[in-house]
RNA sequence: GUGGUUAUAGCUCAGUUGGCAGAGCAUCGGAUUGUGGUUCCGAGUGUCGUGGGUUCGAGCCCCACUAUCCACCCCA
């Protein structure tokens, strides 16, 4: 009991079958961003810090793993200066490197390192961990994963459109209904704008994502705190209690914006976005949604979030247009746009609709099981054999009874077991049991291989 | 960072006013020596999170600590 392991809180261990789980799901986003022509990268655990730090605001330094300094991290160090200094002076000091906090950071940093190797546009995605040292809780960790895809030096609204439709493609192969909201950061900025408050884009953006969740009182009350204007509240009202159409609502907001011409652009490319969206058929459920911020400040354009509709859970994707990213890298004037699909979210979804594939690629299809050394020797050159054939196949390691192998066979849950004795030896067969009918049946080895292939779900 | 919850067998959890430490599941063995999943019988397992206090006596009451989960902030 006292020396009982554990691992770090939010962090999780993943059993071989929720492996079969999470596998089938980066299998079908990866295959759908192939589809599309995207390559994968990968890029390391930990950066330097300098690379992370004052890119996520000031709460996101907060939030990153930093990784104390090999051999003497506190060579140099007075007990003066520990005394005397804040914390990021003195982290500052003992630690050069953090684990990633998400994908995009990284991979700005890689363009600009790499960018005589690309071709661009560069279409890349990447499937890695990144931490967060938050405080876990429901559908929080502190480790996961996430499945970014972007498309970095263009800025044609083709790219979003391939976006929506690889989020199309990927819920539709794993059969989830979904719902993507689509906004624009420019209009959010003409709003700002157009309502006397541009300076107070951010707290505007943060509040009114809100919306759902808390309603209108407390965003409107949230607002007056963060010291807007009556009636720049009351200038936002519409906005905020605007429905309809998509089309409704981008010639309302066309209207209010009329002033504005960051806002108008943002309209623009909205509207372009929708129509590539209707001319080349995507039927996902698209719905313009104007509440919809999202808190990564770096975000200039385009931004989505997608949700299900048969469960209650945060958002299962998200990203957006961002015009600078590799500026703070030193390679200013390229824009990108990506997204992320949060694996650890859409399992739980999948899960809480069950709605898995009953068997996995990754499953044994046949256990040998034998009376002895001798046929388990026979065995092992029937195994040989079916492995030949591309079957999942597993010898019993240990001479032991019958009904242990059996035992081991249906916890693992795996489908056929071959039983070979001394009168199948003689017959140079094997006794073939399907262990979910029952049946059992002796079988030469062509016939057990075609049998398998037949029955092999 | 703020607020709350919980901590008892490998797992999930009961445990009465403070009076011998319990159940289900899982594991192992047997019923059944060439057949699993169903059934029946049997077995093992505890520093009751840690440290202190109250008491004749504490799993239970009090204090501290640690861990945990949930919610807020923020986020996928």
């Amino acid at each position: 009991m006292a020396n009982k392991p554990s691992i770090p809180k939010g962090t999780r261990d993943f059993t071989p079958q929720e492996m079969a789980r999470r596998n089938y799901i980066f299998d079908t986003i990866r295959s759908v961003f192939r589809l599309y022509g995207f390559q994968q990268i990968e890029t390391p655990a930990m950066e330097n810090l300098s690379t992370l730090m004052g890119k996520y605001g000031e709460e996101g330094d907060k939030l990153l793993f930093k990784i104390l300094n090999s051999g003497d991290w506190k060579q140099g160090i007075t007990g003066e200066q520990f005394l005397n200094s804040s914390i990021p002076q003195l982290t500052n000091k003992v630690s050069e490197k953090g684990l990633r906090y998400d994908l995009t950071v990284p991979f700005a940093r890689f363009v600009v390192q790499n960018r005589e190797k690309i071709q661009f546009p560069f279409k890349r995605y990447q499937i890695q961990p990144v931490w967060r040292a938050d405080r876990p809780q429901r559908g929080r960790y502190r480790e996961f994963y996430q499945c970014d895809v972007d498309v970095i030096g263009t800025d044609s609204l083709l790219s979003e459109l391939e976006l929506i439709q690889i989020v199309e493609e990927v819920y539709r192969r794993l059969g989830i209904r979904v719902c993507l909201h689509l906004n624009n950061r420019k209009i959010l900025a003409g709003i700002a704008e157009v309502i006397g408050a541009p300076d107070k884009l951010t707290d505007i953006t943060v509040a009114i994502d809100k919306l759902d969740k808390i309603g209108l009182d407390n965003v409107n009350q949230e607002l007056r705190e963060k010291g807007l204007s009556d009636k720049s509240i009351e200038r936002l009202q519409p906005i905020l209690a605007m429905s309809g159409s998509n089309e409704d609502k981008l010639r309302t907001i066309a209207e209010v914006l009329a002033a504005s011409e960051t806002g108008r652009k943002g309209v623009e490319e909205t509207k372009s976005v929708l129509e590539l969206c209707e001319q080349t058929g995507v039927a996902l459920n698209i719905e313009l949604d104007l509440t919809l911020a999202r808190g990564l400040n770096y975000y200039t354009g385009a931004i989505f979030e997608v949700k299900a509709l048969d469960v209650e859970m945060g958002s299962i994707t998200g990203g957006g247009r961002y015009d600078n990213l590799t500026g703070i890298f030193g390679m200013p004037g390229v824009s990108g746009v990506g997204i992320s699909f949060g694996a650890d979210r859409i399992y739980d979804v999948l899960n809480q609709l069950d709605l898995y594939p009953q068997t996995s690629q990754e499953q044994t299809q046949v256990l040998f099981a034998h009376f002895g050394e001798a046929e388990r020797a026979y065995c092992l050159k029937w195994a040989k054999q079916l492995r030949e054939a591309g079957i999942n196949t597993e010898v019993y390691p240990e001479i032991c009874k019958i009904k242990k192998q059996m035992n081991y066979a249906d916890q693992k849950q795996i489908p056929f077991v071959a039983i070979a004795g001394g009168d199948e030896m003689q017959n140079d067969t094997v006794m073939l049991k399907n262990m979910q009918t029952g049946e059992q049946e002796e079988v030469d080895t062509t016939t057990l291989i075609k049998n398998i292939r037949i029955l092999r779900i």
